[in-house]
DNA sequence: TAAGTCACTTATTTTATGCTAAAATTTTCC
DNA sequence: GGAAAATTTTAGCATAAAATAAGTGACTTA
């Protein structure tokens, strides 16, 4: 039987916490299911679910056969701080050495692993303790807080800037549903051309796949965005 | 049968030769055994001896059975690589990060094994292609040369001056025993108090112990240190 | 030169982590 | 209600690195 030591999570440990708080972060529900942990952490499912088992033992998650996985506090503060690792390590590559954005990813993927607690707090004081990463990610703080970026509605954001789908905040099935289809999903990068008042409507263009679209007031009240 | 692939060597792969370079560079003798190896490693003999075998087949040492195990030129390669990335993490954490010398050896030895290579470059360049880490060991180039800091004898180099001894010259064992017993081994640091032509002889203060004593001039030419 | 000792080798196991494949079981969705 | 999709279970494999313990060889010592 698969065991997991907390006082010491391994790589692979820290990269299944990290992931299902990634995921949850971008879903309404609170459960992450098997199939999304699996193909985040590129394994089949039964692995997943071997796992997320084992990471429920150590009482970093609470699993729900046929439900999904919700993280306990202390997995969530474990996730935080392989975050703040993560985005702390970007963040240093390119301020301090001159990377780019683009290539950080993998090298911080390595490094979060290993950097110790000692030198995190290093870098963190030598770049002033920045509160966001190159991507604009916001970076927890040592004691395991995260300031969301604040989140505003489509009526309400700066028109011709590029924003985030951070929720939906409607629960009922058929609107996620349509939201889904249109493309709408959390963690989509879009930008609201335009906006009126009198119409009551925004018109949105979708920056990865380029396509537009169109929404009524009662339904971009919904969807909350992040700068 | 343990086999080691050559294109990404485990931590634990690089550990090994690491230690089996750094161990030949303090010996005369070409060969380093399995029991210094084993000690080294903190592992027992027959760990040492499975291991160095499989390196043997990967083609990183040669090993002679009960003889003793020596670097092939990859080895060399891979050894001064592991080597400078280890050095250069050192000398940056002091440098930009402000650490003092005694506390980046641990964190340096979870980082040399992960960091790249476009990473170890941007680090070498912003510290300006430094030549030593902050214990005086000199950073092997890129290229894997290692410029050896100037060596002198013991008849030659400046007094009352911190020195470390670099090599004896002279396979001759009951010098080599004479040596160690009196506590001049290779690494050890080492202070001239005073040197007399005319007698022949210099007066020695082993900095480590606390010791002094007197070496003929006939075997103090035999000791080589750096400064 | 025989006996003993110590270092080393060999062969075998053990431990630790994670993974796959495929069958069995639920849920979900028409 | 039955097919399809998702999930769990079972069994086993892979890899990496370690330990154990018995056997070997080579130097030492009397």
């Amino acid at each position: 039987m698969l065991e997991v030591d907390v006082t010491m999570p391994s790589a692979t440990v820290e990269d299944y916490i990290k992931h299902i708080y990634l995921i949850s972060e971008k879903r309404t529900s609170g459960d992450v299911s098997m199939g999304q942990v699996a193909e985040a952490l590129g394994v089949v499912p039964g692995t997943a679910t071997t796992m997320v088992k084992a990471l429920s033992d150590a009482g970093l998650v609470e699993y729900a056969p046929r439900v999904g996985v919700q993280l306990t506090e202390p997995g969530r503060k474990l996730a935080l701080h392989v975050l703040r690792r993560h985005r702390l390590i970007e963040q240093f590559l390119v301020e301090v050495l001159g990377f780019d954005w683009s290539e950080v990813h993998e090298e911080a993927e390595q490094m979060e692993h290993v950097v110790s607690d000692l030198l995190l707090e290093r870098i963190d004081r030598y770049l002033g303790h920045p509160k966001e990463d190159p991507h604009g990610d916001p970076i927890p703080s040592a004691a395991g807080e995260l300031i969301h970026g604040q989140v505003e509605t489509l009526m309400e954001c700066p028109l011709q800037t590029h924003v985030t789908v951070a929720r939906i905040s409607d629960q009922d099935t058929e609107f996620l549903n349509y939201i889904t289809e249109s493309g709408l999903s959390p963690g989509v990068t879009l930008c609201v051309k335009a906006r009126s008042e009198r119409a009551e409507s925004v018109e949105l263009e979708l920056i990865d796949s380029g396509s537009s679209l169109t929404l009524g007031k009662g339904a971009a009240v919904k969807i909350l965005v992040r700068l």
